[in-house]
DNA sequence: ATCAACTATGTAAGCGCTTGCAACGGGGCA
DNA sequence: TGCCCCGTTGCAAGCGCTTACATAGTTGAT
C-alpha cells in the first residue's frame, strides 16, 4: 500500500489515542478544541492521509462508484461517461470505469468491480440480468442506462422508437419511399429500439416490403462497417433511396460509400444517423440528437440517491430525442428524373431544425 | 459494504479454517486437492467473493490504477483514456478516472485518489509538481503524460515543436506569409510546445512581426472559443492568411468564422488544427495527427512496470506526429488576385498526405 | 461538601483477509 | 520400533481505521 504514516504515529506524536485522532480528523464534536488543533497540526505536519482500505473496511463503504459500458470508442460513450464522472466527483465519490468490449470474461470483471464500489451504472449490452441480480444481492446499488428496465432497478433511456418514427416520417414527407435500415438491432438495446420504430413507421406509412425491405443491413458501429454495408446495398439496381443508419459513425461511412458510388446526396440518396456527434455537423448529416451528457449525469444522481437508500420504488425515465435536419436528406427527386451531374452537397440547401451557431 | 458472505462462512461450511479457504481460493500449493475442491465448491455455492477492502488492507495493494486529466470534453482525452483503460483492464487492475476541470480543489481530489491506487498517470496541467513528489513519497507509482518530464518520473509526450515547425513550413511553402497562432500556450504543455514550434519556424522563415505577429490569439479549447477568436482577428484589414490553431475544435470554430466572414478557404485563408479528431476529416481540416490511443496505452504499460518495481532510471519518450493535409489549406492566392465568388471547398482539390479509405 | 450529570478521552472490539509459524499425522528409512 | 521429514492444516498476528462503551475529570446544584 501507499501510505506510510498511519493514525498510530499521529496519535503518538500528538499524545492522544488513535480514537481521538480519528474523531478530530472527521470533525466529531467529541473533541475539545485545543486537542483538535493539536491533532490537526500534527497530522498536517506528518502529511497524514487515512488509509482508504482501512476506512473502507471499518466503515463498510467504498466512497466510489462505477460505470460499465460496452466500449469507449466513438463520442457517444465518452460523453455519457463524462457526464457521469462530473457529477459523481462532485458528489465526493471516486469514479471507476469498465469497458466490457464484448469480452467473454466481462461478467467476471463486472463482479470483481462490484466488490469495490457502493453502486454502479450498467449500460446496454454488457452483462446479463442474472449478473445484475447477483450484484444487487451483495448490497451494491444499481442503475440501468440505455438498457431496458429489469428487476427492481432504476432505468434511464432515450425514446428510440419515437425518434425513429419521426425520422421515417420526415423522410417519407420528403418523398423517399425505398428506405433501408443499416445497423444491427442485436448490437444494443438502443439500436433495437430504433429499428423497431423504423419498422413501425414504415408499416404505418404503408410502404411495401418490395419498396422497403424490413430486413436490416447488419453492421457494427464504426465508419468502416457503415461504408461496407452501404456499398453492398447501393450496388443493386433497386437500391434504397434512403439509408437510416444505427448511429452517426455508420451514417458517415454510408455517406462516403455514396460518394464513391457517385450518388448525389440528398437528391439520389438520403442518409441519416443517430446521436449528433461532433463529426455529424461537419458531415452535414441529418441525425437524431440525444442528450448524452445528461444521460450520464442523471444516472449519477439517481445512483447517488440509491446508495443513500432512496425510495423503494424503481424509477424509469425516457428522455426525448430531437431530430436534427441537415443536408444529408432533403426533398427527394426520383433517380429517373434529371440530376445534376456532379456530386455536390449544397452548403446552404436546408434550414436545419436546430443547427445554428458556431458552438 | 457490499459483500454479505465472508470467508468465515465458507470456512465453517467447508469445515476448515479461514486460512485454508484463503489458500484454496488463491491457488496456493499448500492445500490438498480434495480440500481445495471442497472449499471451491462451497465458495461457489455461497457465491463468495473476497472483500476487496479486506484484501487491500492485508495485501497492502489496491489492484487499481488511475488516470488524471484536465477534462474529458472533446475526443482527445477520451481517446487517451480509452487506450489507457483497455490496457489496464487487460493487466488485471481496476481503472479510476479523475477530471480536474481546473477546479481549485483539484489537488485535494488527486491526493485522495492517490490513496486508493497503486499507481497513476498524470496528464498535462492538472496538479503541480509538488503534488507529484508528495504522492510519490507515499509509494504510489507515477507516469507523466502530455506533460514535461519532472523529478524521477517516466514521461510520455508527442513532439509538438517538431509538428508545429513542419506545419508552418508547409504553409510557407504554399505561399502563406501572414500567419497567426490561435490558442492559449498557457492552457497546456502541449499547446505551449506547439506555440514554441510555431514561433521557431516563423522566425526561421524570416517572417517579420508585421506579417506574422508572434502574439497568440488566446482562447480556450472549444469550437465556440475558436469561432470568436477567429472572428476577432479576421475583421482587421491586415488579417492573417493562415490561422494555426491549438487543436481541431478551435480550428473548426475558426473555419466557421471564416465562412461567416465570407472568406474562401483555402484561397483567402488557411486554417489548421491539431489532433486529427473524427470531425476534422469531415471539416476537411489540415491537421497534425497524434497517436492518442497509443499514448494512453503506453502510459498504462509503463505504469504497470513501475508498479511492479521497474528500473530505477526514469524513461522518457517523445512520439512523432504526422501532418495530415486536407483542403483547409492549399496553394495560397493573394487576396488581391481574382478568387471565385462563392465559398466552395473543393472535395477533390488536394491529395492528402494521409487521408484515404472510409475508416 | 456530595453527588449527579456532563465532557473529553481512552479501551478495545471489530471490519475481512493474508501469511508466518506452530502443530499434527503419516510414511520412509535406519 | 523409533525418528525425522514432509505435506497439510490451524492459530494468531497483523493491515489501519471507526465507534460503542467504559472511564476519568469537571462542574453545578443541593
Amino acid at each position: 500500500m501507499a501510505n506510510r504514516v498511519t493514525i498510530y504515529e499521529v496519535a503518538k506524536r500528538a499524545g492522544v489515542s488513535i480514537a481521538t485522532v480519528s474523531r478530530a480528523l472527521r470533525g466529531s464534536p467529541l473533541v475539545a478544541a485545543p486537542t483538535r488543533r493539536r491533532v490537526l497540526a500534527v497530522a498536517d505536519e506528518l502529511r497524514f492521509r487515512p488509509s482508504r482500505a482501512g476506512r473502507s473496511l471499518a466503515e463498510g463503504q467504498h466512497a466510489a462508484s462505477a460505470i460499465v459500458f460496452p466500449d469507449l470508442a466513438g463520442p457517444y460513450y465518452s460523453e455519457v461517461v463524462l457526464g457521469y464522472e462530473e457529477v459523481v466527483a462532485e458528489l465526493g465519490r471516486s469514479v471507476l470505469i469498465l469497458a466490457t468490449h464484448g469480452r467473454p470474461n466481462a461478467t467476471e470483471k463486472v463482479l470483481e468491480l462490484s466488490g469495490r464500489v457502493d453502486g454502479m451504472v450498467i449500460m446496454g449490452r454488457t452483462v446479463g440480468d442474472e449478473v445484475l441480480t447477483r450484484i444487487a444481492e451483495t448490497g451494491v446499488a444499481l442503475v440501468l442506462l440505455a438498457r431496458p428496465p429489469a428487476g427492481p432497478f432504476d432505468s434511464i433511456n432515450t425514446d428510440n422508437e419515437h425518434g425513429a418514427r419521426g425520422l421515417v416520417r420526415h423522410l417519407f414527407d420528403d418523398g423517399y419511399r425505398r428506405l433501408r435500415f443499416v445497423g444491427d438491432p442485436d448490437a444494443s438495446p438502443d439500436v433495437a429500439g430504433r429499428y423497431a420504430g423504423f419498422v413501425e413507421a414504415v408499416d404505418a406509412a404503408g410502404l411495401t416490403a418490395g419498396q422497403t425491405p424490413r430486413e436490416p443491413v447488419r453492421c457494427t458501429f464504426d465508419v468502416q462497417a457503415g461504408y461496407e454495408a452501404a456499398r453492398g446495398v447501393l450496388g443493386n439496381r433497386e437500391r434504397p433511396q434512403a439509408l437510416v443508419c444505427a448511429n452517426d459513425e455508420v451514417a458517415l461511412g454510408a455517406l462516403r460509400a455514396a460518394e464513391d458510388a457517385g450518388l448525389v446526396v440528398p437528391d439520389e440518396l438520403a442518409v441519416t444517423g443517430w446521436d449528433d456527434i461532433m463529426a455529424a455537423r461537419y458531415g452535414r448529416l441529418t441525425t437524431v440528437r440525444q442528450p448524452m451528457r445528461e444521460l450520464g449525469a442523471t444516472a449519477a444522481r439517481w445512483l447517488d440517491e440509491r446508495i443513500a437508500g432512496g425510495s423503494p420504488h424503481p424509477r424509469h425515465e425516457v428522455l426525448r430525442t430531437q431530430l436534427v435536419v441537415r443536408s444529408s436528406c432533403g426533398p427527394h427527386r426520383s433517380s429517373t428524373s434529371q440530376t445534376s451531374p456532379t456530386s455536390q452537397t449544397s452548403p446552404t440547401s436546408q434550414t436545419p431544425t436546430k443547427d445554428s451557431g458556431p458552438s
